[in-house]
DNA sequence: AAAAGTAGTGCAACTCATTTGCAAAGTTTA
DNA sequence: TAAACTTTGCAAATGAGTTGCACTACTTTT
């Protein structure tokens, strides 16, 4: 599926800056904040690439993490992900060179929670050193 | 043990606003930001709580929650708790009241990391409704 | 094709939690 | 007591995120 298919299979119009937050998404190892692609292009405005963001996120073509970093980061959801309690994932933040990875291999156990309290979604975020940084 | 004897076992002074915000974190049934703390007192300045928090956290005092509410969140930690691995709890945020409460009864699960990644720290946060709210 | 309507973009300005600089006040040490 | 260090209060800076608004681009209707 390219660009375009996957932005059409989530209702979203194929923008000339859609295609390329999207680009920057599927090359990225890890998950990227709004400065982050902000960066990344020469001449791009940070209010369109946030709204883009949003976008996409309310699409449920990415979901987003708090990794603690101050900035929230973004990674593209698995396809026809639904965002729902069992695609949950751990995220890992390295504190030294601030990448945050999907750890999407494992998702998230039952959590026992208190009596009448009801588990919507989570933001499991891992922090330590990563491979790279030890 | 009182409040006194509290800062003292974390070798923290006790000044008098350092007694106040140990006082109403621990009147507390959940987790406070900065915010709620200042609005707890008629004339506080908030650098003075924030470095009071920033003192009791460096000295595991209390511990922070990144619960996504875009305000950090303090909560005490139990005695003689060092903030290691085995000290991990979720935390539950309702989307309701935007409370946040530690689920202490339960220590995060084992989880499977990349090689060579190393972990330190976590910030587990649950979403949903709590069960006043429902 | 022109007009009208709708969606997306760029820019500037704003919000708001957090953080810092600095001088004044308080505490401890010599 | 004097010097050294710690804590506090105030004001200002920082910086991520968000919004208003005018402009452009695209789509649908006449
Ligand atoms: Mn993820
Ligand atoms: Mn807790
Ligand atoms: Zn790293
Ligand atoms: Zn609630």
């Amino acid at each position: 599926m390219n660009l375009e298919e996957k932005l059409h299979d989530r209702n979203i119009k194929p923008t000339a800056m859609r295609l390329l937050v999207l680009e920057a998404l599927e090359n990225a190892p890890m998950a990227m904040s709004l400065n982050d692609i902000e960066l990344m292009f020469e001449k791009a405005d940070k209010s369109t690439i946030y709204r883009t963001l949003k976008t996409f996120e309310k699409n449920k073509l990415i979901h987003s993490i708090e990794d603690g970093s101050g900035q929230v980061k973004y990674a593209l959801c698995p396809e026809s992900c639904e965002c729902e309690l069992n695609d949950l994932h751990y995220h890992f933040h390295c504190k030294k060179c601030k990448s945050t990875y999907c750890l999407s291999s494992q998702h998230i156990p039952k959590i026992e929670l208190p009596i009448n309290f009801e588990l919507e979604e989570a933001n499991m975020v891992l922090n330590g050193i990563c491979a790279s940084c030890r």
